[in-house]
DNA sequence: CTGTTAGCGCCTTCAC
DNA sequence: GTGAAGGCGCTAACAG
């Protein structure tokens, strides 16, 4: 890049600095620069007035770099979204999330970046290499060892980080968790169940290990367990949460099993693609099976059927997540190690 | 905030900086810098792995404020979705446009930054104020003024502007549009209803004016109004483009009135919250009534029944508005001032 | 290929 | 309430 270009790059032009202003406004540049951070009490009325001006008359805007590097803060947080698939914002989920954080920190003069990424390139990604921002918050994918293995990454970088959907053993100042209470969910979901004619139970559960899930089926199986009715529980083992791998499993088992009563997805993608299986098979639901799913995002509710599912707060968690991180920026430490949002069941036509 | 505190708000403890990597490998930070940024020819092989080596035992990671501030360059573009909404990223549309804008600056190794904005609070909000970014995308909505006059004030900053599905008068060479053809996908609809016994249409349109809406509804207008049958075409404001919104203005329409023989939806989400409407209310689609929606994404693909919609890439619209702002960065200019995507009609069950 | 010098624009510190 | 000095960490420009 020859010269002239990278002016146009970054900042084109001569822009107006603080000094420039200062000159023009009669007084030193550490004037103008309380005026601009509005430190209270710094500064006469008359002088404020007359720096505002000039302000505007020179069209000055603050170069963010170099105050942040002054000043040793970054003003920013980063989001990442582990995500093998190019369009990575595409899930609800996470926009929402991101909606809830950008509001805060954007409230607060925070810049929020955000980039999808993958865990295999996360090494000698621009996180990794350089500092941009004060803090960084994460969405996890991928096994249990994978998620643990990208969160020590982040964590060796020394800067806050808040990590969603994801229980975290053992204690770290600098590491802020923020998730969905899927125990009380399982329970809601339990509880449901009962008020429908609950007479045996089939739960569709991925292979892969997830602590989420595994809460789920711990408060579901509580209610159950506790309740008069002591209806047989039965979980089958679906290998991946895809669509494909859901139905060809159930399809076996309907096989060889009578039609339960009730079916848990333990996600709606799981539940709907079992409805779109018991459909093709003749059945009707909720009349001869009752299907419930988990997870349910306003945009499910264009679905046909709609799903009765247990609904997130994804735009809260996102809200909760910044203003954790603005506390961290001005106390040193998080709030909160740990937040568990609430989560209300949503009823639909499949129960 | 005391010294302690402001340490942890940004940078943490102390980090290595390139100097200190330049005295560990015996060399001077230039040649760190160099090294760091990947200067072809600049330095030997031996010398280039004795400094990388001391990164990485140093744990050194470059300040990019720093940077920005010597190189007077961001290295970063700022992304503004113009919603009152605070859930500015739910939308489909916009958040394939930010996935694509996104992967294509970070692997460029730029930053992108987003934010939901509302036009009344531009004029001071941290865009307006400071200079975080290199460039701006920005998502206009509200009335045609309103959006001319928040581009204008966009413009006045003298940065480069990529605005998506907008129509601007005038040259500005530092600005760049990004849209798609609306109009001939609305002569896609109206093609496509004509040859599916068209007698009388119903439109359901949002009351926030969009420009790209106003577009799909000219071309439509334009096929219908030159074809052989003449349909009668009737416009229902729906209010917001909510499900119930939608769902509630269509039912009092058809309390009022008779069953057009088509709908049509001007995204795919009041396709279906009128499609959902209709089931409830006794009518079948397609039989009784065909219903067709716009802007089909993949998520909409597995919905049932599957939705007759025209197909717009947002994701590459995201991803030419990131390699326009890159190519800007070079060469101080855009290499088009504007460019309109195709769309294409994806049929479904529902007409 | 490597080093030296200088300064980007702002804010911290301290003096008055 | 305001000002002067100094330096944050990096890279442009130039010298060797």
């Amino acid at each position: 890049m020859v010269k002239e270009l990278k002016k146009v790059a970054g900042l084109a032009i001569k822009r107006s600095t603080i000094k420039d202003v200062a000159k023009a406004a009669n007084v030193s540049s550490m004037t103008v620069s309380n005026v601009i951070n509005r430190r209270s009490g710094f500064v006469s009325y008359k002088t404020r007035l007359r720096v505002e001006q000039e302000i505007v008359r020179l069209n000055y805007r603050r170069q963010t770099a170099a105050r942040n590097l002054r000043a040793s803060h970054q003003h920013s947080v980063g989001m990442i979204v582990l995500d093998d698939s190019p369009k990575f914002l595409t899930d609800f989920f996470t926009t929402e999330l991101v909606a809830g954080l950008a509001n805060v920190l954007n409230n607060a003069d925070y810049t929020m970046t955000i980039q999808g990424i993958n865990s295999r390139n996360l090494g000698d990604s621009m996180i990794m290499r350089s500092i941009d921002v004060g803090g960084l918050c994460i969405m996890l994918s991928g096994t249990e060892a994978e998620r643990l293995k990208v969160l020590e990454q982040l964590l060796s970088l020394k800067q806050p980080v808040v990590v969603f959907q994801q229980e975290v053993r053992g204690k770290n100042k600098h590491l802020c968790l923020v998730r969905q209470d899927d125990y009380y969910g399982g329970r809601l979901v339990g509880g449901h169940l009962l008020s429908k004619d609950l007479k045996d139970l089939l739960i569709l559960r991925p292979n892969q290990n997830w602590p989420a899930i595994e809460n789920r089926i711990r408060g579901l199986n509580e209610v159950l367990s506790n309740s008069m009715i002591q209806p047989k529980i039965t979980i089958l083992d679906t290998g991946s949460e895809s669509f494909s791998d859901v139905q060809t499993s159930l399809n076996n088992y309907l096989d060889q099993n009578s039609l339960p009563s009730s079916i848990f997805g333990c996600n709606d993608q799981m539940a709907y693609a079992s409805i779109l299986l018991l459909r093709d098979k003749g059945y009707n639901v909720p009349k001869d099976v009752r299907v419930m799913g988990f997870n349910g995002f306003e945009a499910h509710r264009h679905l046909i059927p709609n799903l009765t599912s247990v609904i997130s707060s994804a735009y809260k968690m996102g809200q909760i997540a910044g203003e954790s991180m603005l506390s961290y920026f001005s106390n040193g430490y998080f709030p909160n190690s740990e937040t568990i949002l609430s989560v209300k069941i949503s009823l639909g036509d499949t129960t």
